[in-house]
DNA sequence: TTGTAGGCGTTATCAT
DNA sequence: ATGATAACGCCTACAA
C-alpha cells in the first residue's frame, strides 16, 4: 500500500538515483526516463517520504512557534499571517500553546529541537532566561513578535509612543481627567511600556497623574470589567479610560454599559491592539491597531532569509501602529 | 555544537546501543553504565534527532489538522482542545489554515503525508469528495470535527436538534413571528441542518414557515448584519431572530442597535456556537453552546485510541450542546 | 545520462 | 549487560 523510492524504480526499470533526479526534478535526465518514472510513480501513488529526506539534507521544511494561548483573541491573527507566508514557502507550521507557563515554553521548545525544526517564532511579551539560554545552546534561528530580548532579531510596534498617542487624542478631545486600566506590572509590554505612554502624554500636558486614576488589569475581560467598576467608584471618576488592551476594554465597557453609563457621551473608551471583535462591538471600540498579521507575516517573511542565510538590514523591526478612531470616544 | 549518539558513546566509552538504550530507557543496563552515558549526555548537551528515530520507527509523535481559518473566531477554542490532549500524549501538532479551498485543502494534506504525520484531524462543515478519496489512498488515521461523512469517524453535535430547541425557546417566550438567518444553502450544517431545526420547530408548534423570514446568510459578521436589515425593512418585522451563527448573530445585533431597536425588549436575537464574543458583547448573546473545547479534546482522544490500536466504541460521537439563556433573548 | 554505494542518526536483532 | 551491524528511505558524490 505504501511504496518507497525502491518500488518506483523496479518498476520503472530505472535506478534509484533516477527516481530521485525526477523527483527533485534534476535537469539531466533524459525526456523519455522522465516520463517513464513519472509513470510508474503515477501507478503507485508514490509519495517521497519527507523524514528520510530531511534526515538526509538536514532540513525538515517546518518551523515552530510558541504562542501564549490560541483561543485567547489576539493571536490567531498573527499565526495567521505566519502561516500564510509559510505555506508560500512551503513551511509547515507547529503550534505550541504555552500558557505562559515557563516549563511548558522549554518544553516545547526542546521538542521542536528534537523534531529538528529549522527555525522558531515566539509570540509573547516576556521572554524568560532560561528560554533564551535555550535559543542560545540549540542556535535554531529564532524570531521574536511582540517581545524584545537582548540580541534575538524581532518585530513589533513602539508601545510607548503608540500609549502616548491615543491619550494624547483623548486630551486633544478635551478630556482633562483620564484614567488607565494597566496590564500586569511585570509585563514588560502591556504592563510597562503601555503605562508609561500614558505617563509620558499626561505629562507633556502638565495634568497630574493621579495614583488612584491608574488600576492594575491584566489582560483579560474580566481585568478590565473590574478595573472599570473601580474606577467608577471613585468620588469623581474621570470621563475617559485608557485601557491598556482592547480584550479588558470591551470588559470596561460592560462594566459601564451596565450601570446606564453612555459610551461615549459619559465615559469614552479607548483600548489596544484592535483585535477582531473591536470592531464588532456596540459601540465600536476606539483603539491602536496593531498589525497582527503583518507581524506575523514579517517575522515568517524574515526568518526565511535567516534561512536562507540573507543578511537581514536591521534584527529589531518596528512596524507601524495606526489610530483608530470609532464609536467608544 | 550539534552532536549524535556516536558522540556520546565515544565519549561515554562505550557503543551506540548502549546509548540508545539509556536514552529509552530500557531496563537492561548496568547503573554504572547508565551513569557514564549520562554524564556524557549532559556534557555535550546531546539532543536525539526525532527525524532520525522516526525513520527508523516509523511513527512521528505527529498529527496534523485541517482547520478553514484560525483567525475565524469559532475555531482556536477547538485546536486548542486538541492540542492539550495532543500534548498529554506527547503529540506536536501542524497547524493548517485551509480557507475552505479545496485545492489547498488536498495540498497541505499531501504534505502532511509527506511528513508522515501519524493522524489527522479536519475541522468544517463539508468534506470534498476528492478529499475524501485522499484519505482513503493515504490511508492516514483521520477524524472530523463538525462535519459528518461516510464512514469516517468524527465528532459533532446534534445541528438539527440544538436549532429545533432553540427556536422552541423562542416559541416558549411568546414569540409568534421567528425569522432566520441561515448560513450559505450549500453548507450542511450552518446553512442546511439548523435551517432543518428551524422549520422543525415551527412545523411542531403549527407555525407557518414564511419565505420572507427566512433569509440567507453565510458565516461572517457582515452576512448577519445585511441579513438582519433585510429583515428589518418587512412590511411587518418579526418579534425574533434565530441566527445560524453567533459572528453573524452579533452582526445582527449591531443592525437592530443601530437602529435603536432595543434587544430584547423590540426584537429579540439568538444565535448558535457560543463563540468567546458571545458572552462578552452587550446585551450578551442567547445561544446553543457547542462544546468547542471538548469536540477538539475528544477528537484528539479518539485519535490516540485508533493510533494505539483501541477499538472505538462508536465511529460517530455526538455531544450534547447547552442551550445559554443570557440577555439578548 | 545513468547506476553504485555510502551515509544521514536512529533502533533493533543477533551475537558475545 | 553490551556491542556489531543491518535496516529505515532518501540524496549525492563518484564512477561508468
Amino acid at each position: 500500500m505504501k511504496f518507497n523510492i525502491k518500488d518506483v524504480a523496479r518498476k520503472a526499470g530505472v535506478s534509484i538515483s533516477t527516481v530521485s533526479r525526477v523527483v527533485n526534478e534534476s535537469k539531466v535526465v533524459k525526456p523519455e526516463t522522465h516520463e517513464k518514472v513519472m509513470k510508474a510513480i503515477e501507478e503507485l501513488g508514490y509519495k517521497p517520504n519527507a523524514i528520510a529526506r530531511s534526515l538526509k539534507i538536514k532540513n525538515t521544511k517546518t518551523i515552530g512557534i510558541l504562542i501564549p494561548d490560541i483561543s485567547n483573541q489576539f493571536y490567531p491573527e498573527v499565526v495567521r499571517g505566519i502561516e500564510d507566508i509559510a505555506n508560500m514557502y512551503e513551511y509547515n507550521i507547529f503550534l505550541c500553546n504555552t500558557d505562559l507557563d515557563q516549563e511548558k515554553e522549554i518544553k516545547y521548545y526542546e521538542a521542536l529541537a528534537e523534531k529538528q525544526v529549522d527555525g522558531t517564532i515566539f509570540i509573547g511579551n516576556i521572554v524568560s532566561q532560561d528560554l533564551y539560554k535555550k535559543f542560545k545552546t540549540y542556535d535554531i534561528p529564532v524570531i521574536l513578535i511582540g517581545a524584545d530580548y537582548e540580541d534575538v532579531p524581532s518585530v513589533g510596534i513602539d508601545n510607548v509612543g503608540a500609549s502616548k498617542e491615543i491619550v494624547n487624542y483623548l486630551i486633544k478631545k478635551g478630556h482633562d481627567r483620564i484614567a488607565m486600566i494597566t496590564g500586569k506590572n511585570y509585563d514588560p509590554v502591556v504592563g510597562i511600556a503601555r503605562l508609561e505612554g500614558y505617563k509620558n502624554a499626561l505629562n507633556e500636558a502638565n495634568m497630574p497623574i493621579e495614583d488612584e486614576l491608574i488600576v492594575e488589569g491584566g489582560l483579560r475581560f474580566k481585568n478590565g470589567y473590574e478595573g472599570c467598576r473601580k474606577i467608577l467608584e471613585l468620588e469623581s471618576p474621570p470621563s475617559a479610560i485608557f485601557v491598556a488592551n482592547d480584550e479588558m476594554a470591551i470588559g470596561a465597557m460592560r462594566a459601564a454599559l451596565e450601570q446606564g453609563i453612555s459610551i461615549p457621551e459619559d465615559l469614552a473608551i479607548v483600548g489596544f491592539d484592535n483585535i477582531d471583535m473591536s470592531a464588532k462591538v456596540y459601540p465600536s471600540l476606539t483603539t491602536v491597531a496593531q498589525p497582527m498579521y503583518e507581524m506575523g507575516a514579517i517575522a515568517m517573511r524574515v526568518l526565511t532569509k535567516i534561512l536562507n542565510d540573507e543578511i537581514l538590514d536591521s534584527k529589531k523591526i518596528v512596524l507601524n501602529y495606526s489610530l483608530l478612531e470609532r464609536e467608544s470616544s
